[in-house]
RNA sequence: GGCCCGGUCGUCAAGCGGUUAAGACACCGCCCUUUCACGGCGGGUUCACGAGUUCGAAUCUCGUCCGGGUCACCA
């Protein structure tokens, strides 16, 4: 038998903002189309007029874009299979409604949204009531005539149940008496998700329908479409959900109270898009090895359905930083300065300081690239601080010692010729030497004199060049005034 | 509440009837060292519970408990 392209598709609503949830599953549609040489388009599900959001289908393009998922078809590539936009489909889907209700697999059902309502509220339970369902054929006609607004609903079986095969969970099977008589057709003549939604994948040729596990009690709904029609079943993938860590320990669907949720709140935050896209790869899928680090290719490469797993998982924030300091970290020093100027910037503004040597030091430690203003302030101006700090009992650093080692580098460092960091290394490891202290008994003081804390980024040399000599020999200079 | 799904270190997870139950993050200790970080090495009562099947169960079955999802003219 010829294998069929595998064709997935991402089909968000524009809501304004990317949810890692949703960027996940268009990471998972994207990997199992291309890891089997497939194609993933591009749908834009718009059919909730009241929820239109300006500027929103840009924030999905330039989402797509930062993080390479690149689609095949979609509204601003066209494709075979176009329009690509379910609003500008929208007069394609009636027919097939009206031909289920031709069939007899579906109806018109002229109920009120206040008689719905107070249905919702009397009863308790969700759930329409099939009151239109067995309506007599004349009295539907007089009520169209008449125009009254209706609904096309699909009629579901009463008895029996539905079981499908899904590539992650296996078999489910779901009593039919479970299933709604879901809407198909809204009284504005827009299709719901529900039904949009496999009209559009069959239209499509979609093969493997990929989507969050919250659908898959919804499920056998689609399938009774799908058989209705006699069309092809696709393939069920459904992801786990991705939970965030409340205070108490407990778990619940990642929220905003968890922490940034979005992908434009995570750039903003200082994780890098191929941070974000290798971590999120990561939750509830895991390749056949044991690696971690993974381009965007290399998913493509090594990714199975099969490694995908049935739990949910938990986001955690401190792994995604981990992650984001290894490709920092791999990043080369002048992809790194780039990344970070904007930072360095808030920081000096305009005033020029050596960013190698700033890079230098940074590179190893940053996590986040919004951390950077914090762990450089101390470059701009000098904190206040107390004396106690030039005490420390490894180096051998103590108060007796401090002033006569700041002294001594003083007189050398004044003495200097050149101001860079192998100048300044040579020059104050010689002094140790010449003084017969270990390197630390001279370099604490040094240090913490330049920069006014006990714990910094980089080490004596690196800041003292980026301070330059003028600034550097005045908080000398200080801190022996201090002690 | 009904229905559906899930449950291996705090977190992500491997595991598919026989393993000393991997690895990663976080945490702790040591080393390196110019503080911190990076890097290196080492550490930790993890299979929710109870029955059953089996020579043997984290792996199979059932029950319990816990967690999540779902019950819209939203997607």
């Amino acid at each position: 038998m010829e294998n069929k392209m595998v064709r997935t598709r991402f089909a968000p609503s524009p809501t304004g903002f990317m949810h890692v949830g949703n960027l996940r599953t268009a990471l998972f549609e994207y990997l199992i189309a291309k890891s089997q040489h497939g194609q993933f388009v591009l749908r834009i599900e718009d059919t909730d007029q009241e929820r239109l959001v300006e500027g929103a289908v840009d924030v999905i393009y330039n989402t797509l874009k930062q993080v390479g998922l690149q689609h095949d078809e979609g509204p601003d590539l066209g494709g075979e299979y176009g329009p690509y936009v379910q609003s500008q489909r929208k007069d394609l889907y009636k027919p097939y409604a009206e031909q289920l209700v031709r069939e007899g697999k579906a109806y018109y059902c002229f109920c009120s949204k206040e008689r719905l309502d107070s249905l919702h509220d009397e009863q308790g339970i969700g759930g329409y009531d099939r009151h239109c369902r067995d309506l007599p054929a004349e009295e539907v006609q007089r009520l169209l005539d008449a125009g009254t607004p209706y609904v096309i609903r699909q009629k579901m079986p009463i008895e029996g149940a539905t079981t499908f095969h899904d590539a992650v969970f296996g078999d489910i099977t779901i009593e039919n008496k479970e299933l709604e008589d879901q809407i198909l057709l809204k009284s504005d003549g827009y299709p719901t998700y529900n039904f949009a939604n496999v009209i559009d994948d069959h239209l499509m040729h979609i093969t493997h329908v990929v989507r969050g596990c919250e659908y898959l009690t919804s499920t056998p709904k689609y399938n009774l479409l799908y058989e209705a029609f006699g069309w092809e079943l696709p393939t069920y993938v459904h992801l786990p959900l991705i939970m965030g860590k409340n205070e108490d320990g407990s778990v619940s669907k990642l929220s905003k109270r968890h922490g940034s949720t979005s992908f434009a709140g995570l750039v903003e935050e200082g994780y890098l898009p191929e941070t974000i896209v290798n971590y999120i790869a990561l939750l509830g899928w895991c390749p056949k090895d044991n690696r971690e680090i993974f381009s965007l290719a290399e998913l493509a490469e090594n990714f199975s359905i099969d490694g995908i797993s049935k739990a949910p998982s938990v986001f955690d924030y401190e792994k995604l930083a981990w992650f984001n300091g290894e490709y920092l970290r791999a990043k080369t020093p002048e992809e790194f300065t780039a990344l970070a100027m904007p930072y360095y910037q808030q920081v000096f503004g305009d005033t020029q300081v050596d960013w190698a040597v700033l890079t230098s030091i940074l590179q190893p430690r940053v996590v986040r690239l919004t951390d950077i203003p914090s762990m450089i302030g101390f470059l701009k101006e000098l904190p206040e601080y107390d004396k106690d700090l030039f005490i420390n009992k490894k180096s051998k650093a103590n108060l007796e010692n401090a002033p006569v080692m700041l002294k001594a580098a003083i007189e050398a460092l004044t003495a200097l010729p050149d101001w860079n960091v192998t100048a300044i290394h040579d020059c104050l490891i010689g002094l140790a030497q010449q003084l017969e202290v270990k390197n630390g008994t001279l370099l604490w003081p040094v240090r913490i004199a330049a920069a006014g804390m006990q714990v910094t980024p980089g080490g004596a040399m690196e800041i003292l060049a980026i301070l330059g000599k003028e600034e550097s020999l005045r908080r000398l200079e200080l801190g022996l005034a201090k002690l």
